[in-house]
DNA sequence: ATCATAGTCGTCTGCCTGACGATAATCAGG
DNA sequence: CCTGATTATCGTCAGGCAGACGACTATGAT
């Protein structure tokens, strides 16, 4: 039977991004301001069509890169070092999401080490870092960062609350706090990545005997710090572990 | 700016089921054979085109309907007599998944109780329950059952891996296993229902203060049954319960 | 020198789990 | 009716792990 192009609807495909990071002790992601209508100033996130001869994370890979300059971690080569971890996150498909037509976004999660500064394409202004509750409230919060307080354009504010939830859950039973750390870090600083990401605080004392204690969680360099002040701690880097067992559970409320 | 169609490319957009039961103590999936090539004659998940006013979930729920007869569970009503589990697996749109044209598929998972037979659209032969190793199965098993050794159409054995995995790891921390159960069930089937799924043994004591234990997790309803032979069991219902906490995780190895 | 800060090591207690003994309530068959 | 097979359910015990928290260590700031 020939292919018949009148015998299925037309979608559009697009990525969208949730690029996560942790910055200032708080979790931030990263924003783009929209030059277009619909949604014309409204912050949304990075995103853009996918190509026809793209795979799905190919084409996340890429706008990742555009973005931010970070390239995606292939697992099977070893990490480069603007690497950030990026996975499949959910696809939204109503078909009234985007007012011009029918368009199919795969979403997808970054998580990144904090960055230098983001780098538009070309337009500085139109990128930033934002807490994500600011972007998440949708009751909006006047002052200075006002022109935050507009909820962000189509439905990315579900898709940024699905990617934090994944990125918050995800942290409890698998090494991935890691990818929110540079390639050597300290145990201190593992765990302001989980304090900020949970909205909690950690015992310090625990939190050392858990990740130290659990096998191919954390290799030592060898090296020590002092960058956060007080006594020096050791450097680590990220094992070839992946899953946690048993899993670091959040503590509840 | 105008809409203008040429500025990106056009693609198909389906939703493919995995659809997972557990009979005779084995974890099974829906195949239905395929009737038209690509892939003719071989085993394939149910799915379909997306139509051009249907969100993803209600083009899954209706596939669904159609090949099963179950009805998709929404979470905010009473759970009809039919109801199944429904949610979003994850998206896949590599290039050239589908040799005919661009296609993106969005897999959805279903979890349904045993079935008293699967009613196809009109042609009961073309759809069957098979357990889950002899459809990933690549290798391929001689005998009877042959026509099932060859591997699924297209890229369908890694969706159903990707399914199974799903459901193997989420009753790890959720209620879900109740979606294989009927509405009313003892421990002991719970208890198959779990080692099905991950293919292990449990020990029956343990697994009974684990379940009845966990706050929410089981109701009991007042009657006992026999089903089993030997000992009459309590029947339960499911909990409002929806997450596990702590997990009941799977033995190792 | 003193203090503030952060890191690291220990201790204790309670909860949960795995291993497994024991008892209870049914059915099948002699 | 009695016996054994089968499944359900309750209990016990030891080990592991997590939360709470004391104590000590190594730095920088004043």
């Amino acid at each position: 039977m020939p292919y018949d192009p009148s015998a299925f609807p037309a979608f559009a495909v697009t990525v969208d991004l949730v690029v996560l990071t942790v910055r200032r002790h708080s979790l931030c992601a990263l924003a783009v301001r929209r030059g277009e209508p619909p949604f014309k100033g409204r912050w949304a996130l990075p995103g853009g069509f996918v190509r026809s001869d793209e795979d799905l994370s190919v084409a996340a890979a890429r706008e990742l890169a555009e973005e931010t300059g970070l390239l995606a971690h292939d697992p099977t080569l070893p990490v480069p070092p603007n690497a950030a971890h990026l996975e499949q996150l959910a696809t939204y498909g109503d078909p009234k999401r985007d007012p011009r037509m029918r368009v199919v976004s795969v979403a997808h999660l970054a998580l990144a080490p904090d960055l230098p500064a983001p780098r538009a394409g070309g337009d500085a202004h139109s990128v930033r870092w934002a807490p994500v509750e600011s972007l998440l409230d949708q009751e909006g919060v006047f002052g200075r960062d006002s022109d935050l307080a507009a909820p962000l354009a189509f439905d990315h504010a579900r898709i940024l609350a699905d990617g934090v939830e994944r990125a918050r859950s995800k942290i409890e039973y698998s090494s991935l706090a890691t990818a929110f750390c540079p390639q050597e870090f300290t145990v201190g600083e593992l765990r302001r990545v989980y304090e900020a990401v949970w909205g909690v605080a950690l015992d310090p004392r625990n939190f050392h005997r858990k990740v130290t204690g659990t096998p191919g969680f954390l290799v030592p360099t060898g090296g020590t710090t002092t960058r956060q002040g007080g006594r020096p701690a050791q450097l680590f880097r990220a094992g070839g572990a992946t899953l946690l067992n048993p899993p670091m559970l959040r503590p509840e409320v």
